[in-house]
DNA sequence: TATGAATGAGGCTTCATTCAT
DNA sequence: TATGAATGAAGCCTCATTCAT
């Protein structure tokens, strides 16, 4: 399940997530990211067998890449909220990090699943990414339901909360841009300050 | 800048608005919008230029269903707290009350423009969006600013802030179904939740 | 065969020919036609049955046009040499004169003629077009007969002669551009030119 | 600047030229050209971006065409009488045996340039196909040029003059049809009477 | 492993034409 | 007479994918 991933392979995903990201999953051609890689796309279809499986590589390493820093992180002798206050921060730094790999688990997120069944192998491979991403999302919703049960944090429908609180701390997906000067900073700041208000809106 | 919408028009948006939501708006092709609407695409390019231009519409109208919304309830005698959370009641009903325009707002959303500078004139559309969507959010900022001056609110940088809170209220777009029983009460509920965790979230 | 054209018939005529002539008779779309009078193309086809109708029409009074001011300064009992050095001169200005049409012609006279047998009418229409387009160019192989007869022409291909000698008097289609101050004497000049070039072509 | 062209790219400009000719510029689709090479059009696209490219390409090919045909004759030796006779020759030849080619230059040369100022990239290679024709146009502009000079021909306005010359020389290109017994003949036939006829025009 | 040629399906768009008003 | 809406048939082009080398 977590086969090695060679440099070659590595550096296929890196230029797809940043195709994807710069142009959109749909826009984004085989050959764009191709060019980007500086080869032909024969290259691409040795590692990958279709542009859905590319694509589906891109968003489980996406997860994986959160999955393993927040997971780093986790203390279970903590408490809830400072538990999860240390899991957000590592998430947004995470996030930034490998932001183009983020943009496009987004861009997949909206729930258009295109329209053809596509192929089974497809299918399959969606699926895989939905359950690396629903038990990534696990680890959360495991501390804001033990927070809910010790009355630290406000008794509200757990699904809807969780969904709001990983939309607050995916945020500067929508909006950030890297190239400024004070970019660690910066990243810091905003880790800080999304963590912070996550919390503060599951207060009870 | 307001002209009115004819009713065939109008009949278009929403048929667009669906298909867009349903199978995305890279995906969704003008014969896939023509078929559910019977018709044939000639009567789609009779009253849109082009499919930006079609997409373009359908975000206007998006904006606009919830400016319209929001400004109602804004009430300046309020405090920022009070303003602002009938603010997000309301933003969250609107867009669960209209959700396939707004399932199009975030697909946009994500910063990925296509690639080619495409024609000038889907490049007018989409600055006009940007402004009125910029315009909707300077709604909620100008509140958070009054929150955060008057200490009620935690200090934070202001962009990251509303950006989070925005996020935090379009929430539901990424999960809500339509069809089930309880629709209207469950729609309270999502809105209240959303709110006081989004209200939450600001306070000092 | 020669009804009557109504003011408001000559008027699409001469949009008509002025967009074949600007963007050529394929890429002009009657809403070009419809746009350049001011109006819908429901106008255009109240006198005009098919775009090709209207193409043939255009070509037709191009045809007359020439023929009308040509035939105007036949005179027989003048030299052949005489004769045709008025007729060119006649028919360089008339071309200058009413250009928009005859660009029109050259664009059609290349044989390429569309691929579908198009309509029954159509073909009739083009059969006229080509009649009198004939029709016109004897006036012009009369005179060059006579001429080889009587030995002032050189004696060849009486064919060849007459279309290298129509394209000739045609050239100023290719490259004539009004607008320029001194318009009379720069065409006056032109006629003069093409005629002497012309009947030199031909002497024996 | 003169990159060679590959077996398949010449034979589709073969294909294409031929298309061109027979059913005129706009008419012929792409798909006709891929029909008439047993291909798909796929084939056409991976070597030309775009149909104006395929035109222009074939275009080109027409200029350098005559262009060699007839530089190989130019001898500045000769009187501008005798050199021009031998160019006037050399390229009714050469029109004759590219005929495909030809057709196409005069279907462009109208001067209808589409509407919309397309991409960037067809109108460098429109100004690059014009750039060459000008240059081809050139070599006769000097010799009637020189000729003018020294008396043997007439003196008029040399762009007249020379836009006269060339049509008349063209002139095969709208009446020449192929298919007949004494093809060899009869092309040696026409080559001599425009050349002479072409002199005849210039002398004083 | 990687390239370059080729395919075939599908999408966007244009446009001549028809029709109700 | 003229308009505005709508149709349907093409046409251009893109792109995921396959295959021979």
């Amino acid at each position: 399940m977590l086969e090695q991933i060679s440099a070659s392979k590595s550096e296929i995903l890196d230029a797809a997530a940043h195709c994807f990201m710069t142009l959109g999953a749909d826009a984004a051609s085989i050959d764009d990211i191709a060019a980007s890689l500086g080869s032909t796309k024969g290259r691409i279809y040795h590692h990958f067998p279709s542009k859905g499986a590319l694509l589906a590589a891109v968003q489980l390493r996406a997860a994986r890449f959160t999955y393993g820093a927040v997971q780093a992180v986790i203390d279970e002798r903590l408490t809830p909220e400072a538990c999860l206050h240390k899991m957000a921060q590592a998430h947004v730094l995470e996030v930034l990090r490998s932001l183009p790999y983020h943009k496009v688990i987004l861009q997949t997120f909206t729930g258009a699943r295109g329209k053809s069944p596509s192929k089974a192998a497809e299918e399959g491979l969606q699926a895989q990414v939905r359950a690396e991403q629903r038990q990534y999302t696990e680890l959360f919703a495991a501390q804001v339901s033990r927070g809910m049960a010790n009355g630290t944090f406000a008794p509200r429908t757990l699904r809807v909360t969780v969904a709001g609180l990983m939309l607050t701390l995916n945020s500067p997906v929508f909006w950030y841009q890297s190239g400024r000067g004070d970019e660690q900073n910066f990243r810091k700041t905003v880790a800080d300050d999304l963590a912070e208000m996550a919390l503060a809106s599951l207060r009870a």
